[in-house]
DNA sequence: TTTAAATAGGACTAATTAGTCCTGTTTTAG
DNA sequence: CTAAAACAGGACTAATTAGTCCTATTTAAA
């Protein structure tokens, strides 16, 4: 369902998330600790998100990523997703058809179609920073 | 979601379906053609499926594939997606957590395990047979 | 009984995804 | 002013998935 990045570049945007609520900056090694994700991969998923506008990153010594406010408050995970992956996963057929529609359906279309809207509904209404709260809360985990 | 081979596999499947209804043998090529899938790739899922007991072939000159009639009265697609990408569909976690749980929650677990429900339970409840009814009345098609 | 059509299966190659590493640049602290 | 800590980005390597190809075996038909 996610590429490896997206698994990754998820768990790094709630994890900032939870640390820009208290106006933290955090580098790649905090990032990629957290979720134990690959430093160096993590790295170059952070740049990405950066370039999206998804985080804001400062250079230099004490440097680091964040998310500004004003993002957080409406960042989705569809954006996220999006941002990563492009957007296959609203577009595809899951039987591999040149794209998925309603003229030329695929055995499995009817029955996916509704699956596939509540993923991306459910992508597009989840806030990074209600996770962000949850996992402050303790109540989920970015690693075991 | 679904690896090429399980698609491969799903389209394979159906078809044999609709052929066998007609107690019609069909080999690898016609099969491949049927869902324009790479012969030689289909032929290797083929041979998984039939070790699964999924499909049932026939060796030597007008041998071919088909199913059984009364595999095919039950046959459901977590059958062959099982048979083919494993149970990796049931038991992962979304953000790639070492195994889902409710134990260890990562962020996303509570709004995906709905959707994870979902999709097995389309899987456990869908028909090959059904679709290849809808595919006989080419209410839907296996390539464009 | 020979031949050709077919599956079975292993070894291989290609493409994609995952992940690393190095070099350059920015910036702050000493 | 210099050193060290950090991001930016490109080139590379590793692993996995996708896909091919060849050889052996089976079997029906000529
Ligand atoms: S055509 Fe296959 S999912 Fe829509
Ligand atoms: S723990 Fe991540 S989906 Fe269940």
């Amino acid at each position: 369902m996610l590429s490896k990045a997206c698994e990754y570049g998820i768990k790094a945007t709630v994890f900032l998330a939870q640390q820009s609520k208290n106006d933290l900056l955090s580098n790649v090694n905090e990032i990629a600790g957290a979720g134990n994700s690959p430093v160096a991969f993590t790295a170059k998923i952070l740049q990405q998100l950066a370039r999206s506008g998804i985080v804001a990153s400062v250079k230099g010594a004490q440097g680091g990523f964040y998310i500004e406010k004003n993002v957080l408050r409406k960042l989705n995970l569809l954006q996220i997703v999006t941002a990563i992956d492009g957007d296959a996963i609203t577009t595809e057929c899951v039987l591999g058809l040149s794209h998925c529609s309603e003229i030329n359906p695929c055995p499995m279309h009817s029955k996916y179609k509704v699956i596939k809207a509540e993923i991306v509904n459910m992508l597009h209404t989840t806030l990074v920073s209600e996770l962000a709260d949850d996992l402050d809360q303790k109540l989920t985990f970015l690693k075991n």
